[in-house]
RNA sequence: GUGGACGUAGCUCAGCUGGUAGAGUCCCGGAUUGUGAUUCCGGCUGUCGCGGGUUCGAGUCCCGUCGUCCACCCCA
């Protein structure tokens, strides 16, 4: 619907009220269990210098060939509303001089943007949380932060993920595997569909991500990238999957687990739903042990991984986890010009006194059956009742909403020592 | 970026082979002139996504466009 040239962007979505419940939810969750764990919040900008992006996720994938929002500044300068978290969290290590030799743990979150055909489950903003180790060469930490993110869907009530993991050895390993996988599939290009065709020349991994079923049978003949590692990644990933069996952690292995980014070296892993349709990944990352010294960094080996927020969103509402709006402990009804004045007054000073309850004073005037018709909308379970009647003898009237009978009558001067026990006698 | 489905009140939807828009819900008021949630009565809300075309006449047919959804693609 939309009124007269009003309209959000095309993938960009707005987060109502009566949805932010479970957002917020699951903010606290993991800010929690992010600290339990170690890690540290830390901000970065939403716009970074385009080159930062290229040379960090490669300037052959997807994102930054065609799915960046890219504007040139005034002075010429082209920038980058950010398509992933990682770049500018290792950007903002190396430039605010917080490497040298140090181990940093931290977590950030916010809105993403790539510019793709929206789908459910998947904006052009978008919000991620990403979680990031540098100076850790693993494959320790590898396991704890994937135990983490294992321990994260217990403590949700997500049941319906799957973890799926691979070594992507490192660059030079992955160098020579790449060569005898353009090998293989030059010699069955016949076999090949249009996509993968084009992904040949650049990027001939992402061929063995190919759902199309024809394309089965020459895919599932290819070279493996796991029979091609080196004998350190192989060790850094038979401990990863020995240490995960032993802690009964599950998981499968998928050969085809490449990743989109560049910058991904030996342990990659992702979080799949079957619950979601095709946008299925809710969390995923992988080491990225040179991408620091290659944005000019002193070499620090590091792990990270995102988390699409919208998507883990959708599997708690899925799962029927109700997020109540909380509603105010008091609702104040007040008629008459008096009434408010008294009342107005007297609710700052309850506020004074019992910060931790919330009060809501009836706005907008009203008769008195409005005003309880908004009293019972609110939810709330007692109603503060002020009128002249009750401003003559110096008493307000306490009514309780959710059930019958139980009206009272106490002097102002009496209310904040009494408020708390009527609401614990009527929570009961 | 490619293909397909859909787009009527705030919400959920009806509207037959074209005759000029309806229901439920929500909200407001009254029955109950100081007491909500039930019941009854009454009332408000629409550029029928937008623009063009065909027609005496278009919510209905045609074209374009925007948006949502689904699949591809990609990925969180």
């Amino acid at each position: 619907m939309s009124k007269a040239g009003l309209a959000a962007v095309r993938g960009m979505n707005d987060v109502l009220p009566a949805e932010i419940g479970a957002w917020q939810h699951l903010e606290r969750i993991t800010r929690e269990l992010f600290a339990a764990y170690g890690y540290e919040e830390l901000r970065v900008p939403m716009v970074e210098q385009t080159t930062l992006f290229k040379r960090s996720i490669g300037e052959f994938t997807d994102i930054v060939e065609k799915e960046m929002f890219t504007f040139t500044e005034a002075d010429g300068e082209s920038l980058t509303l950010r398509p992933e978290a990682t770049a500018g969290i290792a950007r903002a290590a190396i430039t605010n001089g917080l490497l040298r030799g140090a181990r940093l743990k931290l977590w950030t979150s916010g809105p993403m943007f790539r510019h793709e055909r929206p789908q459910a489950g998947r904006y052009r903003q978008f919000t991620q949380i990403d979680v990031e180790a540098l100076g850790f060469a693993g494959p320790d930490i590898d396991i704890e932060m994937i135990a983490m993110t294992a321990r994260l869907w217990r403590q949700l009530g997500i049941t319906r993920v799957q973890l799926k993991l691979n070594s992507l050895g490192t660059p030079d390993a992955r160098k020579a595997y790449r060569e005898h996988l353009v090998t293989y599939f030059t010699q069955h290009a016949a076999a090949l569909d249009a996509d993968s065709q084009r992904r040949l020349g650049g990027n001939p991994l992402r061929i063995l991500d190919s759902k199309n079923p024809a394309m089965q049978a020459v895919v599932s003949g290819a070279p493996l990238l796991t029979e091609h590692l080196d004998a350190e990644s192989r060790a850094h990933f038979d401990a990863l999957c020995a240490t995960l069996a032993a802690m009964n952690i599950p998981y499968v292995i998928d050969p085809r687990l490449v990743r989109g980014l560049d910058y991904y070296s030996r342990t990659v892993f992702e979080w799949v739903t079957d619950a979601l349709g095709s946008q299925n990944a809710i969390c995923s990352g992988g080491r990225y042990d040179g991408l620091i010294d290659q944005l000019g960094g002193e070499h620090t080996p590091a792990i990270g991984f995102a988390m699409g927020v919208e998507r883990v969103v959708a599997l708690l509402r899925q799962g029927g986890q109700e997020f109540p709006r909380p509603a105010p402990h008091v609702y104040v009804v007040a008629s008459g010009d008096r009434a408010m004045q008294v009342g107005l007054a007297l609710v700052e000073s309850l506020r004074d006194q019992h910060a931790a309850l919330r009060f809501e004073m009836n706005q907008g005037g009203g008769n008195f059956k409005a005003q309880f018709r908004r009293a019972d909308r609110s939810g709330a379970p007692l109603a503060l009742v002020l009128g002249d009647n009750e401003l003559e003898r110096g008493v307000a009237a306490l009514k309780p909403l959710r059930q019958e009978g139980g009206q009272q009558e106490v002097p102002l001067a009496e209310l904040a020592a009494r408020i708390p026990a009527i609401l614990t006698t009527l929570n009961g």
